[in-house]
DNA sequence: GATAACGAGG
DNA sequence: CCTCGTTATC
């Protein structure tokens, strides 16, 4: 099983690059973030047509969250939103089961600046994603948390890391909160599978990031000892990156061997 | 000589579209409209690079007319606004000797819709060129006025007359505006090669115009007899309409046979 | 149905 | 730098 994870920044503007992906790069499982549509206009028809159905979680302008998966795969237990979110907050977390792997797709707050609420926000969001995972997940079971995180993990994981420590997505408090989540028991997969690779996810569209590889990883897949255990591979796509009017991230992929997982361990709600 | 005119609908947005044009049409001389761009951000240097000098005269947002000729072209007394223009008046006229050949390049204001103020500073603005033409230039002259007139002259000139009479574009008051331009001494240049040739430049984004071909001729080449008397072809080149995110004008194009013109029959201002 | 400006969000 | 929603123009 292939799981990818993907800021798409809008799926209608990247809408025929990410069907394009779909019939290369073949995954089994996308999970989107900022997909920017409301759920009556999101595009599911073209994702039907190069074979995937859809479970959307949108909004108007901003945020939202999907998950598209190759028809025939079995799609259960699929709950929309954090636990404790208010009514027309910002819709940030969707998550199913898929051939029983608890995956949770999650588009964590920017955080905008260190020191603003939006800052403080995202902090209590990670806090709350932790809350969710002890009242009702076991770090025992088949459970992938991935999307864009907003945090990069360590200095490894950017470009330059004395220019961003301290700034939003390398600052200590973040790392911090991600830590707590991961405490719970997960594995940061890619980290997993290569020890000292440097790769990055997403880079500024600014300053050509890209061209000069000046960029962070804070696209994550998090999972639990056990399906960590099934990760082959984790690698970054950086061809759509490359490509005109592309989305400022790009796609992890996850390849998971096939689980001969005990019935139980991957839970619904 | 082959010179064309095309409102561009953007120079910025059609920058790719107009120099594959320029480099598979290879016309002398193109007068462009609507470039809504300011002189200091207009995109000199990619008409360079296809083989062209510019000379420009824009604005922010709106409006905005340019003239780019060959290289080893003669380029002189260029005048840019009409005769009576205000400070800061909407940019719709650049005018230069080409060749010998005056050629005067001309965005004729939209007139939004009949009886309102701009409708009749429409009328007025066609009026005025007619006074400029009558103050500074003699029919004997080499001249074209070409540019987007924002008026078909005849009924054959546009798709669907009996939908179209009395609107803006084709309203008896903008076309005896036309006419009195013409009496001065003025020929229409694609009429005069194809006297019953139905051809449009422009088609409405709107309603799947251009794939109905519900267009009109509102993208002229007027031209003294003399001129006239040199022209051996003129052209509407629809393929750059069939584009991906085209411009709603199609540019015309006008043959001019070598000219043996007598010294001063091209004057400047 | 295209263009543009503007301000917000990233 | 790129997206969005809005407003204005053609």
């Amino acid at each position: 099983m292939r799981i990818a994870s993907w800021n798409v920044n809008s799926i209608r503007t990247r809408l025929e690059q990410l069907t394009s992906w779909l019939v290369r790069a073949a995954p089994d499982v996308v999970c989107m973030q900022e997909t920017k549509v409301e759920d009556g206009s999101f595009p599911e028809a073209a994702l039907s047509e190069v074979g995937y159905r859809s479970v959307i979680f949108g909004q108007k302008s901003y945020n939202g969250v999907a998950i598209a998966t190759r028809f025939g795969l079995s799609v259960d237990d699929v709950k929309k939103g954090l636990d404790g979110d208010e009514q027309d907050v910002a819709r940030r977390m969707l998550a199913a089961t898929i051939e029983g792997i608890r995956v949770i797709n999650v588009y964590v707050p920017n955080g905008q600046a260190v020191g603003t609420p939006a800052f403080a926000y995202k902090l209590a969001w990670l806090e709350r994603l932790r809350s969710e995972l002890e009242a009702r997940y076991r770090p025992d079971q088949q459970i992938m948390i991935c999307g864009d995180f907003n945090v990069a993990p360590e200095a490894i994981d950017v470009a330059e890391p004395k220019k961003w420590e301290g700034q939003v997505l390398f600052h200590p408090d973040e790392r911090a909160a991600l830590g707590r989540l991961m405490e719970w028991g997960l594995v940061d997969a890619f980290r997993a599978c290569h020890p000292a690779k440097e790769a990055y996810s997403w880079w500024d569209y600014r300053m050509g990031a890209f061209r000069r590889n000046k960029g962070l990883r804070i696209d994550l897949a998090l999972v639990t000892r056990p399906l960590a255990a099934r990760c082959t591979d984790v690698s970054i796509d950086t061809r759509p990156r490359e490509l005109q009017r592309p989305s400022d991230h790009a796609p992890v992929v996850v390849e998971i061997a096939d689980g001969d997982a005990p019935p139980g361990v991957a839970p619904g709600a």
